[in-house]
DNA sequence: TTGAAAGCGCTAACAC
DNA sequence: GTGTTAGCGCTTTCAA
């Protein structure tokens, strides 16, 4: 029988007090030897686990965690991240737990600093930041360091971070799902990677994106693809792309490693071209539009609500429950089509 | 300021005890209309949520949730489900559930008749279900349902059942997933639908598949596919299979409805055929070996371990938080090829 | 009909 | 060092 053992229970075991018991449990001293001897010596027979309702009754501290991320109105991919930051907010109202939500311009370093010494301010008991711009990222984990205060790192991952965590995708696994994509579908033939440039802060993801893809297909033992790449501005795009298409009528494929690659399915639209297998990332409204009407052929969900979710829930479980916050999570890689886009929007 | 309030603050606002506060909070009655005024005043006035740990503390009952499926040391595919109930159990732990495994053999009636008379015995609170076999399951859920116990059922979808609710997946729409599939991937040509019959609990799950599947095509346009249907029981797919190819030398297509795709995959393998896009169900190992050696292109994951954990997970909520029982929990369907497949194993 | 009081399991302050 | 005690928010019993 396993019996749910309680400090009572234990306490008339080893004939002592509960707090004593305790005392035990907590190491925090002030135990006679053979009060220590009889109390680990029941501890060792039974399988004690504390009622963690219990002991967070008592605390009627409340909890905070501060999280930092891109304006979703400046930037619309985080909106879903914002999304997932408040479910996973009311999941833990019931453990006193208040979430804010502080947003900078992803724009301009400047508004990063700015917002994290916003967030220095409130003082928060646990963060949760989106590492976009490296250097300014690296001095606010440490000045959470400095303060004793865990930090988590979600969306961007850049080594080497000093946070306690890192919580996204494996962008270079993320470039071999594209590149297998491409190798089912088209066979072989001229792939082009666009790499959109919004604002500097995406470098590192796309360049991380375009390795993979490419060492996917380096490591063949025979490589049927030709592969370019391609950087542009957004607003040049239109432009740029229908003068490269008209030059490079072999391109079978397209790879865009941002979410905008709505952009590039208005310009095919346009160009009414719909024999090119086209990839992106992301669930923006546009984006399914384009998945929808056959422009877009896949799209990979880096799923930020997931992502925001999981970084909430891992701080909150480590200050309620002093759960260890682990190194390094990967989310699944998902692979969206017209077909299954349903499901990943509505959960 | 959105203050904390507790049954105390109320009781001291409204000026009346606890106890009353508490009656009127759970209309038990026995209050008297100038209390009930009074307090219901003051609960319009304030947003008071109940401290759902506190709630529990009290409640000392363990609730006995009963979950009943195949046997996975017969067919494997239950292994992730298993592994999902285990793991929500242990969530629940701390709030005093208690999650029993119930194991019975898909391959007969009589076992899962028997098994269901076992969980009756064991008077659950709530019951999971896989309802396999139609008539019985129906005469189980009525068995429960007589009893008051709340019933969810999981992974097969059976209408008109009469379930509290049902988590699985949209099996229509996964037949369109995989058709779109293979519309990117082939173009044109001959796809065959390959059904291995293990057992008949099987038939609706494959039938349903098959409807999403050929409907997807008929709605187009232009249908550039042909389209056949195999019928095979396992021991019997690798001669028959083998004839099949060689007098059907066009096929360009297999589509598998069970997570018996390694069995294709094998034969393929020992024919030496690589230009065929096999697309099947499941993470098994030997589907997963496989799709590493490129011989099934897609795998459809049916996330048995989400829909098992979120049976358990809803469940549990409903006998703890009293959450509501949502009729229908439909998973994404996940996509799966041999660089994505990694994180769908792991996580 | 109502208030007072005990107690769920755990923590922490406080006497001894 | 150690046991006792009060209290977290809520429920439930029991007297009044």
């Amino acid at each position: 029988m396993n019996k749910k053992y309680t400090i009572k229970d234990i306490a008339l075991l080893a004939g002592v007090s509960k707090g004593t018991v305790d005392r035990v449990l907590h190491k925090r001293g002030k135990v006679s030897d053979t009060a220590l001897k009889k109390v680990t010596a029941i501890l060792e027979t039974i399988d004690y686990k504390p009622n963690l309702i219990a002991q967070n009754l008592k605390n009627n501290k409340t909890y905070h965690i501060c999280v930092l991320l891109p304006d979703p109105n400046i930037d619309n991919y985080w909106q879903r991240c914002k999304i997932g930051i408040l479910n996973a907010s009311q999941d833990f109202e019931p453990f006193n737990v208040i979430v804010s939500i502080i947003e900078f311009n992803p724009q301009f370093t400047e508004s990063f600093v700015e917002n994290h010494q916003k967030a220095l301010k409130q003082n928060p008991d646990a963060v949760l930041l989106a590492p976009l711009f490296y250097k300014e990222a690296q001095t606010a984990i440490t000045d959470y360091k400095n303060l004793n205060i865990p930090v988590l790192t979600f969306n961007n991952q850049v080594t080497p971070i000093t946070a306690d965590g890192f919580v996204g995708q494996d962008l270079i696994q993320s470039g071999r799902v594209a590149a297998r994509l491409f190798e089912t579908t088209i066979r072989s033939g001229h792939i082009t990677i666009i790499h959109i440039n919004e604002d500097i802060s995406n470098a590192k993801h796309m360049q991380e994106k375009e390795s993979g893809f490419r060492t996917y297909f380096e490591s063949k033992e025979e490589n049927a693809f030709k592969i370019s790449t391609l950087h542009v501005e957004a607003d040049k795009l239109h432009a740029l792309l229908t003068n490269y298409l008209e030059n490079n009528t072999d391109t079978k494929g397209l790879f865009i490693t941002t979410s905008k690659s709505y952009l590039v399915a208005e310009t095919l639209e346009a160009l009414r071209i719909n024999d090119i297998t086209l990839v992106g990332y992301d669930l923006l409204d546009l984006n399914v539009k384009y998945l929808n009407s056959g422009h877009i052929t896949y799209l990979i969900n880096q799923n930020p609500k997931h992502q925001a979710h999981l970084g909430v829930t891992s701080l909150a479980e480590h200050l309620i429950y002093q759960n260890k916050i682990s190194k390094t999570t990967y989310l699944p890689l998902d692979i969206i089509n017209s077909e299954n886009v349903k499901q990943y929007i509505t959960n």
